[in-house]
DNA sequence: GTTCCGCATGAATCGATAG
DNA sequence: ACTATCGATTCATGCGGAA
């Protein structure tokens, strides 16, 4: 099957206006959160975050099928020693948007930023906000439940004894990268909390999620041939995965850097899938 | 050290008046969620939840001490589809009255129920939100500690004795501080995510929560000899707890047969650990 | 070719210091 | 007073060099 990763630079305020009414099936991103990414975007401050992030909310309400899904992976930051309520602001007025809060699922990150401090632990989880334009939407819950193939199986048994004892580790009970992710799929039903370690070896975007949160979405929420879109792409997390699991993919991204690292990466994994079939890559 | 236990049978909105102006170290309470307990309080509608918290907020915050803690567990509701928006709210309108949205914690249910999902995930997660009156507050961070995992045992285990020696040396000589760190380091601060299972056992009150999660924050926001208030105490699990680890507690329940429940248990363990001396308990 | 150890470094936060 | 910058703190992870 062809499908298309189409990588677009720009603002996605202005560039979603472009794309077709119901056009996408899947939206998942992580826009930058409050007061980060400072460079590009300009740090948005907690207290204008909401005003900001409407009309990109309304772009991708039209832009999204009506039985499609909207993942929003968002943070809240501590200001002057309080919990910022700009995260949660932000969901009632997407609801007033016309949006539905289906779900918000969280995403335990097991390596939070180290640090103490004499009030407050260490930050260690996200929301995973899901929207909806209807309360009937596609769902795959079969894509989620599948045992993973050999190709996992194969690089377990690869892993070294460091790696083993590692993921045994007890701080925050959770489990280890490598091992848990394929082992816990295995054997346990999903739930709404996902454990899951950033991933810190792309040292060219300093804020990326693991593959396995945009494919555990991916799966659930669309199928092969189906589109996905990601208007903060960053380094093309998203996309690239799409691309793996056979779906089309839009990414939208502002900053040059990010933009070129994302083709770049996406163009390397479709050498490795397709064995040099370039023609498949579209911009 | 003489603790005492003070059990009232009421409604708490009317009881919470009758206790002194800052008089409480810690505040640990699940309230009904909306429209559940219908048969003792009346089944609030998600929609009033709100409006019918309020009163009760405003009498905590009169009780708690300027360098108290209140947590919140609650959870939210599944309404024709979607996400109620009365956490949320309660959130906003809590801080309105005063109260500072200093931390969330999420409570990650290791064994919620197993089995399929019907139309979405299964609920694994809970709310543990984190009220206080100042920015600086009483905690004791070493109470909670985590036991350090196995990598970084293995690791010191196998320095030698001379680097043990040297590197404690370098510590009084102002050098290899992070080394030093790690030699005396067996355990490490917890993050905002609570790791514990629910317990299934008590069967005489549906809303129980594992002693485990009081325990966690009557060892993490107070000492032995302070006081902690549960306003919605059910079958008594806070002041059990609070009993057990040498805290004054007061515990409000509305509903006879709880209030029943939770002295008789409270007495029990008060048996057991000072061999019958019941004039210890107070009602 | 493996396994193991050392080291750098984060979607952070607080408190002190400086303008 | 109020904001801006800087140093100190902390631990899971990936990477590279060494056994």
């Amino acid at each position: 099957m062809e499908v298309i990763a189409n990588f677009i630079l720009g603002d996605c305020q202005e560039e979603l206006t472009k794309l077709a009414d119901h056009s996408i099936d899947l939206i998942v991103t992580s826009p930058p959160y409050a007061d980060s990414r400072a460079n590009s975007y300009g740090g948005i401050k907690p207290d204008d975050y909401v005003a900001w992030f409407l009309p990109i909310g309304q772009e991708l309400y039209r832009v999204l099928k009506p039985d499609g899904t909207f993942i929003l992976n968002i943070k809240e930051k501590t200001v002057n020693g309080e919990r910022h309520t700009y995260v949660i602001e932000l969901i009632l007025a997407l609801r007033k948007q016309g949006w539905l809060w289906t779900e918000e699922l969280i995403w335990h990150k097991k390596n939070s930023y180290p640090g103490k401090w004499p009030n407050r632990f260490r930050d260690a989880w996200e929301h995973l906000l899901q929207f909806n334009k209807n309360r009937k939407f596609k769902m795959y819950q079969e894509a989620v439940m599948i045992p993973m193939g050999n190709w996992a199986e194969g690089r377990l048994k690869k892993l070294s004894e460091t790696d083993k004892i590692r993921d045994t580790s007890k701080v925050g009970s959770g489990f280890g990268k490598n091992v848990s992710n394929w082992l816990s799929r295995d054997k346990a039903y999903p739930t709404n909390v996902l454990h899951l370690a950033t991933e810190c070896n792309n040292k060219k975007h300093s804020a990326v999620f693991p593959e396995s949160l945009p494919e555990w979405f991916i799966k659930l929420f669309t199928q092969e041939g189906d589109w996905v879109l990601d208007p903060f792409m960053g380094s093309g997390t998203t996309i690239k995965v799409a691309q793996r699991l056979q779906r089309n993919a839009i990414g939208i991204e502002i900053l040059p850097e990010y933009y070129e690292l994302a083709r770049t990466q996406i163009e390397s994994v479709q050498h490795f899938l397709f064995e040099g079939k370039e023609n498949y890559e579209s911009s």
